[in-house]
DNA sequence: AACTATCATGAGTGAGGACTCATGTTGTCA
DNA sequence: TGACAACATGAGTCCTCACTCATGATAGTT
């Protein structure tokens, strides 16, 4: 950590404005992809350009805060599932994950395109840790093929996401495709 | 055809240039995605700017030319394996292709992000056909699941040689990811 | 060889977008 | 409630990049 005392102090308007940029840029990127500029942003929030990068001195570092928030929170999604003690969480998570990239055009772009090189290497690496865990008791139950490793689930997921988004699939096809993808990942009978 | 009489016929340092142009093109886009300049195209085709444009008047234009140049490859490619009558002639294609995906990383993009929309849909209803022969084989002699439709072995074609491109999968990776979708594909036994 | 339509050249243009900074505003704390 | 540091503003800067066009070169034809 940079700073052990946590978030620095903010005026209360700045923090709010912070917030607002959040949303707006995670609204606008979602739809328009990273290529959305900063001032369709600034708009969105209902700020200037210049509050933008008061806060974020970089479209990088934006991009990073808003890839950041994402991957804690499918973290804790893939955390509540491991309490749950469904034998299928894998098969469970995977489809939210899919369903919910959908409306996640940016991260999925970054997962995949810019690679995991972007100082988010913490929260990649939670989300890998609950991975596995949903993936040993699939495999512990008997849902997951036992030789499955983590990285083929990564990039299986990684890569249905940019499938179902990129390309449009609709329901039906996202359906039929993450059956063949599931049943490869189930143990031979 | 809007040209019956096949390409206008071009001066003969023309002719050059446009082969020189387009084998450029795929290079540079194939290393540094579409977002490639087309300076940076012409630098390497060892000629001017303006020489580019003069024979694809917009950067569509020369992106669209690159993938019908691919998309016949392909499609002749998997001719050629319907002439074999090899029973897995599908997992054989597949495979042949996410691996030279690493090296076409442009295609990918335009395959799976601008969509198909580009006018080459031609092109791409040539290759559908091709591999809907390919599949057909390969569910008649029982190596594919019968209930596995086309739509879903492009899609999880398309998204796979995505996922080894950007991502940048090692060979190991990529062997045992698509060792489980082909499993997925596999008739129940 | 002479002629000309075709082609090549590359500095220039215009648009868009990331980022800056001088100026004005407001939350906060004594 | 003053006073100041923190914050917001948005016109402006700088740069990249797709695309143009006036000028010069050349392949193909007579």
């Amino acid at each position: 950590m940079t700073s052990p005392h946590g978030p620095k102090k903010l005026r209360a308007d700045a923090r709010r404005n912070r917030a607002r940029i959040l949303a707006a840029a995670e609204a606008v990127f979602a739809e328009h992809g990273p290529s959305a500029s900063t001032e369709q942003v600034a708009e969105r929030a209902g700020v200037a350009i210049g509050t933008v990068f008061r806060h974020f001195p970089t479209k990088q570092e934006l991009l990073q805060a808003i890839m950041k928030d994402l991957l804690e929170r499918l973290t804790d999604d893939a955390a509540a599932l491991v309490g749950e003690g469904d034998p299928a969480a894998l098969f469970t998570f995977f489809t939210h994950v899919v369903e919910q990239a959908a409306y996640e055009k940016t991260v999925v772009d970054l997962l995949a395109r810019t690679g995991v090189d972007l100082r988010v290497a913490d929260s990649v690496r939670l989300l890998r840790e609950k991975l596995a865990e949903l993936l040993k008791r699939s495999q512990e139950s008997g849902t997951v093929r036992p030789d499955a490793r983590l990285d083929e689930v990564i990039a299986l997921l990684t890569v249905t996401c940019e499938g179902a988004l990129h390309s449009g699939w609709d329901p039906d096809l996202r359906r039929r495709t993450l059956a063949i993808v599931f049943d490869g990942l189930r143990p031979p009978r």
